[in-house]
DNA sequence: ACTGGTGTTCTACTAGACCATAACAATTCA
DNA sequence: TGAATTGTTATGGTCTAGTAGAACACCAGT
């Protein structure tokens, strides 16, 4: 069972700390299809927050068809983040640990490495990125008819 | 000269992003001591945002020690963040964008890519205290006041 | 059928972010 | 000196996301 934490100082809204605590344990392997989730009011209790926000992080997750609510049991796992082998998951973040030593030896701090994912990714995308992404770009994409 | 970009989709506040944008940029070498940022009102114009969004963002990063503002000028960088050889800032990002591609092909998406690396940082520095925790607790809490 | 757990809906409040506008102040340079 | 460029302050308003409280709806075991 996970167990959820919200950091009201964070500027990531409640409910989206608890979409992304989700999402993360799924990736990780932390969380599989058949566990329930902690039901909304202990959530409510242990993070202090309002049963609307968790519900708003639940439903996201429903929508996204990682999770399935039955009113009455609790709501569960369905989907999977999984899609990363378990194998394939140990190496890279064997892969990643070595390269973050390779930084540290660098004289990197941890914002500096998460800098410099940030820029990688960006990079990266802007690079690879040639029509649908996300938010304002899809309009644009559907104004051209170009959906792959 | 710096170019920002700002994404209204994002949860991050406007003023947030330009700083944080600025911060990285510290980071990673491309913003030095001595150079200029943009304009307020070229931002306004830039990122179709209020000046005083800007000033906001500005203000934040002056009261930081990162930048100077300088009436009639111009607003100018004054600190740093990140010290490193730009010769192994090279060599990492490669290595990182090798590393990145290799997790895009297993399947990660950018928030899982950053997950992973939050994961292992953690881990690592976990494992740091606790190898500081023979005889010496104070370490551990010494190096994270330097973080901060 | 009762009961206690569960998810759910409705309505409304609030704080923060943001914008529009305008005027003001300091510096630079012709 | 005067114009242009820059940062700064101030006012006042709008909007939206996030959150809250209370009541409702459904299900399973007893």
């Amino acid at each position: 069972m996970i167990e959820f934490h919200v950091d009201r100082t964070d500027s990531l809204p409640a409910y989206a700390q608890l979409v992304k605590q989700v999402r993360e344990a799924l990736r990780l392997g932390l969380l599989k299809p058949g566990d329930r989730l902690p039901a909304v009011r202990d959530v409510v209790v242990s993070c202090t927050v309002n049963a609307n926000t968790v519900l708003k992080a639940y439903r996201e997750l429903e929508h996204g068809g990682l999770v399935e609510a039955r009113q009455g049991s609790g709501t569960f796992v369905t989907g999977s983040l999984g899609a990363v082998e378990p194998h394939d998951m140990a190496r890279l973040r064997t892969g990643l640990a070595r390269w973050v030593a390779e930084a540290r030896t660098a004289g990197l701090e941890d914002e500096d490495v998460k800098a410099l994912v940030t820029a990688v990714l960006a990079e990266e995308s802007a690079a690879a990125d040639r029509d649908a992404h996300q938010g304002a770009a899809r309009q644009a994409a559907a104004r051209q008819g170009a959906k792959a």
